[in-house]
DNA sequence: TTCATTTAATAAACTACTTCATTTTTCACC
DNA sequence: GGTGAAAAATGAAGTAGTTTATTAAATGAA
């Protein structure tokens, strides 16, 4: 079952009894989109919060100068959206975006906030779900300060091994901040260096 | 009372009966720091989320080239930890220091964690904290990204218009990201574009 | 297979920002 | 009010990363 990886990561955080299991599974819808599809179109009300069960998804915004940023990017077992939209409700300033064929876990806003009072429980979860994502953003604020592109990009390779051949080199320049020219540049010097 | 702050404060999140009022106000400490001292510190295992009431706070750490890197400032209404170092009970990367005398609502792991299952409903206030931060976090990453130095500082400008005398001028460009003799430069170009 | 389109590589000129060295200002403390 | 130390300003030279332009390689549809 699909499902089953959900639930598999639930437990990490907390217990469910059987029927809260069911319960919860009831509140979601396994969704899936294909290569290209959005989940979240930047304007739009944010109306999912997604656990990625396969596929990849990219969260980017148009800059002011019409340039295409990558804020990150989402594989497997984690999770996506765009949160300040989600949780306010107001127009979102992301759109996150399918690369490859992606099947999700979906949670909408009402159901999530359903849920909330159904299994107070998930309060549980979710605080600490985005207490982890808030020290990972916090550590890509300091690696961004005080790392090069190379040691940025040494990092990323490191951190999602895979997604590196998933990923065109292009957006992986914009996700690591730099321009694809300049990504080019660092592939070739760490092939000189060897 | 020095509380009343901080309970207005969770007023913004959640309801509180009169006696988890009580319970909750029990379980921390207000504790007043010095100017210069520090309320974690790298290496150590941080045992305190700090709600403050009054005073300044940096958080920063050392990068390996020797530099100090100011993640953070926080003032009134603000929440100071390594959340890292916090959540995990591994040791701070981070520094908090105070940059003015500062008096703070201060939460022990302990009982912070025993008041998660005495008082539920907290939770859901701390998840909607951490939620909102970051949103703040992740915003901070993308400026960094598509703005310039210059920019950033009028966007710093705006978001803490007082801090601007509050702090050292080397510590806000440390928090910008860049040298202290550039933010200088950059000051004097926006007196010479008026 | 071929053609068109997207992606990646390379290189030269340019810019935002750093580094280092010096001078000036501010401010705490006697 | 004077002194010394820390903070801020200024300027010249250097570097990480950008921009623009061109070419090469990979991908995908017909």
């Amino acid at each position: 079952m699909e499902n089953s990886a959900f639930l598999q990561y639930t437990k990490k955080y907390i217990k469910l009894t059987t029927e809260e299991e069911a319960i919860l599974l009831s509140n979601v819808v396994v969704r899936t989109y294909l290569k290209d599809q959005y989940i979240v179109q930047q304007g739009d009300i944010c109306n999912s919060s997604n656990f990625i069960i396969s596929g990849c998804t990219k969260t980017f915004y148009m800059g002011a100068d019409g340039q295409e940023h990558v804020v990150m990017f989402s594989i497997e077992d984690w999770w996506t959206s765009d949160l300040g939209s989600f949780i306010a409700q107001k127009p979102a300033d992301f759109n996150v975006q399918c690369i490859e064929n992606t099947t999700v876990v979906q949670f909408t806003y009402e159901n999530l906030e359903k849920l909330y009072t159904q299994i107070p429980k998930l309060e549980r979860l979710f605080r600490k779900i985005v207490e982890r994502a808030l020290v990972a953003s916090q550590k890509r604020v300091i690696r961004n300060f005080s790392l090069t592109a190379k040691e940025r990009y040494a990092i990323f390779k490191k951190t999602y091994p895979k997604i590196d051949q998933r990923v065109p080199q292009y957006m992986i320049a914009s996700y690591l901040g730099i321009t694809k020219e300049f990504l080019s540049k660092i592939k070739s010097q760490l092939i000189n260096e060897q």
